[in-house]
DNA sequence: AATTGTGAACCTCTTCACAGCT
DNA sequence: AGCTGTGAAGAGGTTCACAATT
């Protein structure tokens, strides 16, 4: 299959939102257009973006709001429930594992972990906060496909690999670090304090 | 000025923070290519970020650190503290109000708002919550340059449009939707879904 | 008549490669 | 000799524009 590039994956993500809204909304079609309109893009970058995966509208027509969002839940892999483990229970991880979009769009956060021993076996929304050292074991155990890691900068790149050495190929990082893995596995950064930075910088030149 | 690239900004960030962690274990000096290293890019990329604003290394030499981090920290305009406020007091909200980082960076959360009458008026960390009928007076009383959203997404537009009228151009958007202002405001999105979905992508397709 | 699907044109970002300093 | 700064080449992503289809 073609390379597909990050943007599109992202714009697919927008797009099943929408639809998903659209379809609360009792809309049943709709042109490439309109989805254009809400996420301020152009019409021919929706229409090429799905165009990478398939023929899903009706020329003259549209697309059926419905099909569009099955044929998009199935290209992003979200027909499947994915098992998530969550390794730094501070602030930020507390309030992911309370977090209810996720669990609404299937992944499932079932195992949390710290290394702070004043919080190991306490409990966070039903889960028990089990110790870093029983990583491995229940990361296999509990067949965990993605890990969410909170933990400080410093500690992040050990955590990626001890979990990948489990086999896991997926992380979703909090950390403000670079983290290294193989070709293998994939990691997203969700870095708030570089997306102040880039407000700071815009502000400070070109907004005064 | 020539126009920046997001992904420039983007980076300079990083750089920022690496620069941070080799002053703290007292490196002197560094080559375009050990940043390329730390950050997993080419050296070419890491000199050609930094040539849209001046130069900052010696031929043969490289860079000193000291000296660079203060030139991006001028950059993105981190000499200054910014003024935060933050609108729905959620879990996300709640966590992100005691975040060390910001606070350490520059960026102080020094305004809260929810329209849940129950937790108006009680505290989180020095805070109280103020009620979002009074959200235009106290974003220009305390002169607010940075709004963070953390409410549902149905009501996230509405804030905005809100606060671009009492004279807020940044805002850091967690709520799961495509937010809409005009060209004199920059809206930075942080949205966990889609990079959850993106790893969903990703190993459905690719990582089997 | 309306709207899709897509090759080609265009534009932007990244990498190469080397002249120019230190 | 070593490493930066940068014009030119290359790669990748977006938009145009129109034939094809309903």
């Amino acid at each position: 299959m073609k390379k597909i590039s990050e943007s599109t994956i992202n714009r697919l993500s927008k797009y099943y939102r929408t639809l998903q809204t659209l379809i609360e909304k009792e809309v049943e079609t709709i042109s490439s257009e309109d989805i254009a309109d809400i996420e301020s893009i152009t019409a021919a970058q929706v229409r090429k973006d799905l165009s990478f995966f398939g023929t899903f509208g009706k020329r003259g027509l549209g697309y059926n709001t419905k099909d569009l969002k099955g044929a998009i839940s199935k290209i992003l892999g979200l027909k499947k429930k994915w098992n998530v483990a969550l390794v730094g229970v501070g602030n930020i991880g507390r309030a992911l594992v309370k977090y209810n979009e996720f669990k609404v769009q299937g992944f499932n956060i079932i195992a949390i972990f710290d290394k702070d021993p004043s919080i190991i076996g306490t409990r966070v929304e039903n889960l028990t906060i089990h110790p870093e050292k029983n990583l491995c074991k229940i990361l296999k155990g509990e067949r965990i496909d993605i890990v969410i890691i909170t933990v400080p900068a410093d500690q992040a790149q050990s955590i990626v690999d001890q979990a990948v050495y489990c086999g896991v190929k997926a992380f979703l990082n909090f950390a403000p670090i670079s983290l290294k893995a193989t070709e293998k596995v994939v990691i997203k950064n969700e870095n708030m304090s570089i997306e102040l930075e880039s407000l700071s910088y815009h502000l400070t030149n070109r907004l005064k």
